[in-house]
DNA sequence: TGGTGAGCGGTTTTT
DNA sequence: CCGCTCACCA
C-alpha cells in the first residue's frame, strides 16, 4: 500500500497551537490531569482559512452539519448510500486540516473491507499517511493497543493471534485436559464451544442465559463447560495467546480495569469515529463509550435497516440507545442518496417496508433515472450461471470496467457454479470466500515456524511445527513439548536439549535439522526478514515434505511462494504474523481464468460488501431456503435480518440490479428440488422490477446466446 | 505414526 | 451426495 507523501507543510491550518498539555497523574491526588500547561489559541482572522477540501462543494448542508459539528457525541442515522461514510471521511479530513494531529483520531469499524475502504478515502482526499491515524477494524486497533500496553494485564507484546482454527484446537485440547467423557455424554466439540463462547464475551450476557438460548440441550453440561472455558483461558494466558474475542475483551479490561490506561486512552484520542454503528456488539460498544469518557467527542455513523451481525451479538439496541447513554449528543439525519438510480432504490425501500421493527427514514434519490430492476427467474443453477456471466459481458461492452461490477449472494457456497462458468469463458474474477488464503493448511503449517520463534510459548505452533518431521506425530510432540515447555524460554531450552527423554527410536534423528533451523530463523537477518525465512523453511524442510505428501504439492509451493513475496513488504516477523491473521484476505484461487489482471468482477457474500458500491451488482440465488436462507426463516427476527441483508445487497448498485433465482437446484443430499422464488423477490409490487423470461436460442450453432426480453 | 474404510452428519454470514 | 471424523490396523 503506498501512500502518497504528504505536501503543502504551511498551509496546515487555521489555526496556531501551543502545545496541549500531555496527561499524567497528579502527583498529589494521583488522578489524570492535563499538564497545566496554559493553552492558548492564535485564531486567524475569519474567512482568512483555506483548506484544501472544499466543503462547500462536496458536501450537501445536512452532511456539512456534521462535518463541521464541534465536540461532543454525534449520532447520524441515516438510510444507505446517504453518504454516512463520506461524511464521516470529511469530518476526519475536517479535523485534521483543523490541527488535529491524524494520531489522536481514532476510526472504527467492523469489517476489514470496510475499514480499508474508509482509510483510503481519508487518504484521497488529504494525501496524509493514514498509517498515522489510529484507524481499521475493531480488532486490528484492539490489537495495536494491546501489543504496547497490554503487558499492564499480562500480555507481552509478542502475543500470538489464534484464529478461528486455533482456537477451536485449544478448546479441544483443553477438554481433553480435564479428561471429560466425550462420547458417552456427547460433549460439544471445540467449534461448538468456541461459538458459545464468542457468543457470550461479545454480547456480555451471563453464560447460563446463553447456553439456555443456544444449545439447550447442553444444559446438563453447563459445569463441564464453564471448566473447559476455564481451562481454555488458561491456555491461552500460558501460551501468551489472544483469540480474536480478547483483542477486543482485554482491551476493554485495561479500560475498566487498569484506570491510569484507561485514562490515559481516553486522553490520547480527541476524536473517536464508528463507521457501521448498527453493526457492533455489547463489547464493541463499551469500548467506544471508554474511549470516549473523557472528551466525549464521539462520533458513530450507522443505519439501523443494514444491522446483519446479530449472529455473532450485533445488536442495534447501540445504535437506538444512542441517545439515552449520551444525552447531549447531537442527533443528523441524511436524507438524499447519491449512489443508487431511483428505480433502485424505489425496490430497496419497498422491500424493507415489510419489515415491522424498523425506524422510519426519509431516502430519497438525488440521482437520475435508469432501467428497472430485473427479476429474471433461470431454470437451473447452470443457466443461472451462464445468465450472469453473459449479462456481465454485455455490460462490460457497455463500458463499465469489470471491477465495476459484482456478484453478491448469501453464502459462500452459492458462487460455485458461477466460477466454474467465469473460468470456462476466461472472464477474470476476484473471489472474497472459501478457505482463506492465510488459513490454507501448508500455508499455516510454514508460519508456525515463525510464530515459535516469535512467541516461543506458543504450544500450538511448537506442536504443528514438529508433527512435519518425520516419526514425530501428537505423542512425540507433546513429549518434546514437555521438556520444553516449563523453561522460561523454551526456544533456548529447545536449542539446548541433549538427548530428548524417552523420545521413540528415529524421532530424535528428526529434531536435528529442527535445531539448526530455529537456531538460523532466530538469527537477526531472518528475523527481520519474513520473506526470506518463510524462503528457507520452505526450502530446508517444507518443500521435500509438502511434495511427499499432497497430490497437488507442487501448486501448494506456488502458494508459499506467493506468501514469501507478500512477505516481502514486512520487515519483522511479528508485524508481519499480526497483519496476516488479522487480515485474513481472499482465498488462494483468487484469480481465476487466464491473465492475472486488476480488471476483475467481483464476487462476495453481501455481508463482506457492506459500505462498497458498484456500478452494476447482479444478486444471486433469490429462492426462498436460499436468500432468506432456511434456517433463518423459522423466526421473525431472522428472516427481518434476512431482509436486511437484502437491502444492503439490492444497495450496493449505482447504476442497474438484477435480482436472479434458479428454480430447480440440486439439494445437499443430491436430490433435484424446485425452489421457489425467494419472498423478498416475491412481496415486491410490480411497479418496482421488469420480469424477464429467459430462452435458450434456437439450436443454432456458434455463438450462444440467450435473448433477454422484458414480458408485461 | 499414519493410512484405510465405514458411518455420520450437514451447509449461513466475520474477526 | 460427498467430505469429514473416528475407530481400527499395519
Ligand atoms: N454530497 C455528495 N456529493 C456527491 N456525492 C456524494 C455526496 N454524498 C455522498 N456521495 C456519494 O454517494 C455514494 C454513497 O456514499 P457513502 O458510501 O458515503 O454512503 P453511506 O451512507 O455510507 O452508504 P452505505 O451505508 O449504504 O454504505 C458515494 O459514492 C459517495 O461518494
Amino acid at each position: 500500500m503506498s501512500s502518497p507523501k504528504s505536501c503543502h507543510k504551511g498551509a496546515a491550518g487555521p489555526e496556531v497551537r501551543l502545545q496541549c498539555g500531555k496527561w499524567r497523574p497528579d502527583p498529589q491526588c494521583g488522578k489524570w490531569r492535563p499538564d497545566p500547561i496554559k493553552k492558548y489559541v492564535l485564531r486567524t482572522e475569519v474567512g482568512a482559512r483555506t483548506y484544501r477540501v472544499d466543503y462547500d462543494r462536496e458536501l450537501n448542508e445536512e452532511q456539512k452539519a456534521v462535518v463541521l459539528a464541534g465536540g461532543g457525541p454525534i449520532l447520524v442515522i441515516a438510510g444507505a448510500g446517504s453518504g454516512k461514510t463520506r461524511t464521516l471521511v470529511y469530518r476526519v479530513a475536517r479535523l485534521i486540516e483543523s490541527g488535529t494531529d491524524p494520531s489522536r483520531i481514532m476510526l472504527l469499524t467492523f469489517t476489514n473491507k470496510a475499514a480499508r475502504e474508509m482509510l483510503r478515502r481519508v487518504e484521497m482526499l488529504l494525501s496524509v499517511d493514514t498509517r498515522r491515524l489510529m484507524g481499521g477494524t475493531f480488532h486490528s486497533v484492539g490489537s495495536r493497543l494491546l501489543r504496547r500496553f497490554g503487558s499492564r494485564i499480562g500480555l507481552s507484546p509478542n502475543f500470538t493471534i489464534l484464529d478461528e482454527e486455533d482456537s477451536r484446537e485449544v478448546f479441544d485440547a483443553a477438554t481433553s485436559d480435564l479428561k471429560i467423557q466425550t462420547l458417552e455424554k456427547r460433549f460439544p466439540k471445540g467449534d461448538v464451544l468456541s461459538d458459545l463462547y464468542s457468543f457470550t464475551i461479545n454480547t456480555g450476557r451471563r453464560f447460563p442465559e446463553v447456553l439456555a438460548e443456544r444449545a439447550p440441550h447442553f444444559l446438563p453440561l453447563e459445569e463441564e463447560i464453564v471448566r473447559v472455558f476455564q481451562r481454555y483461558q488458561e491456555r491461552k494466558r500460558t501460551g501468551n495467546a489472544c483469540d480474536y474475542d480478547d483483542l477486543l475483551l482485554s482491551w476493554k479490561r485495561l479500560l475498566s480495569e487498569v484506570p491510569e490506561i484507561a485514562a490515559q486512552f481516553a486522553a490520547s484520542y480527541d476524536h473517536v469515529l464508528v463507521d457501521e454503528y448498527q453493526d457492533t456488539n455489547q463489547l464493541q460498544g463499551d469500548i467506544v463509550d471508554g474511549m470516549g469518557k473523557i472528551r466525549r467527542n464521539v462520533a458513530v455513523v450507522g443505519d439501523d435497516a443494514q444491522a446483519i451481525y446479530s449472529f455473532r451479538g450485533a445488536s442495534f439496541a447501540n445504535i437506538l440507545g444512542f441517545p439515552e447513554r449520551y444525552p447531549d449528543a447531537k442527533v443528523f439525519r441524511l436524507t438524499l442518496n447519491y449512489r443508487s438510480t431511483p428505480e433502485i432504490l424505489a425496490l430497496a425501500n419497498s422491500s424493507i417496508s415489510h419489515n415491522q421493527k424498523q425506524f422510519e427514514k426519509d431516502l430519497r434519490a438525488s440521482r437520475g433515472e435508469g432501467p428497472l430492476p430485473a427479476v429474471v427467474p433461470l431454470a437451473d443453477v447452470s443457466e443461472q450461471a451462464r445468465f450472469i456471466a453473459q449479462r456481465l459481458l454485455e455490460w462490460h461492452d457497455e463500458g463499465d470496467a469489470l471491477a465495476d461490477l459484482a456478484v453478491l449472494y448469501r453464502a459462500h457456497y452459492q458462487a460455485l457454479e458461477l466460477q466454474i462458468e467465469l473460468t470456462r469463458r476466461g472472464i477474470p474474477y476476484e473471489i472474497r470466500s472459501g478457505t482463506r488464503f492465510f488459513e490454507q493448511r501448508h500455508v499455516k503449517d510454514v508460519l508456525a515456524f515463525l510464530k515459535v520463534v516469535v512467541n516461543p510459548k506458543d504450544e500450538l505452533s511448537w506442536k504443528r511445527a514438529l508433527k512435519i518431521f518425520p516419526r514425530i506425530g501428537e505423542r512425540s510432540a507433546s513429549t518434546v513439548w514437555a521438556a520444553i515447555a516449563g523453561s522460561p524460554d523454551p526456544l533456548v531450552a529447545f536449542r539446548a536439549l541433549g538427548e530428548p527423554a524417552s523420545l521413540p527410536r528415529g524421532a530424535d534423528a528428526a529434531l536435528k535439522p529442527f535445531r539448526s533451523l530455529v537456531t538460523r530463523l532466530d538469527s537477526p537477518s531472518l528475523r527481520s526478514s519474513p520473506a526470506e525465512a518463510i524462503r528457507f523453511v520452505v526450502e530446508s524442510v517444507y518443500a521435500d515434505y509438502a511434495r511427499a505428501k499432497f497430490p497437488n504439492g507442487g501448486a501448494r509451493l506456488d502458494d508459499l511462494e506467493q506468501l514469501a513475496q507478500f512477505a516481502q513488504q514486512y520487515e519483522s516477523l511479528p508485524g508481519f504474523l499480526e497483519e496476516v491473521t488479522l487480515f485474513n484476505e481472499l482465498s488462494g484461487e483468487d484469480v481465476a481464468a487466464g491473465e492475472p489482471s486488476d480488471d476483475r468482477v467481483v464476487l462476495s457474500s453481501v455481508h463482506q460488501a457492506k459500505s462498497l458500491e458498484w456500478s452494476r451488482v447482479v444478486v444471486m440465488w433469490l429462492s426462498e431456503g436460499r436468500f432468506p436462507s432456511y434456517r433463518a426463516a423459522t423466526t421473525e427476527e431472522g428472516v427481518e435480518e434476512e431482509r436486511r441483508l437484502f437491502y444492503v445487497a439490492v444497495t450496493r448498485a449505482k447504476n442497474e440490479v438484477a435480482l436472479t433465482y434458479p428454480m430447480l437446484a440440486r439439494d445437499r443430499y443430491g436430490v433435484d428440488v424446485i425452489l421457489e422464488p425467494s419472498r423478498f423477490v416475491s412481496e415486491l409490487p410490480e411497479d418496482v422490477s421488469e420480469r424477464w423470461t429467459v430462452e435458450l436460442e434456437a439450436e443454432v450453432p456458434s455463438e450462444e446466446s440467450k435473448k433477454p426480453e422484458p414480458v408485461n
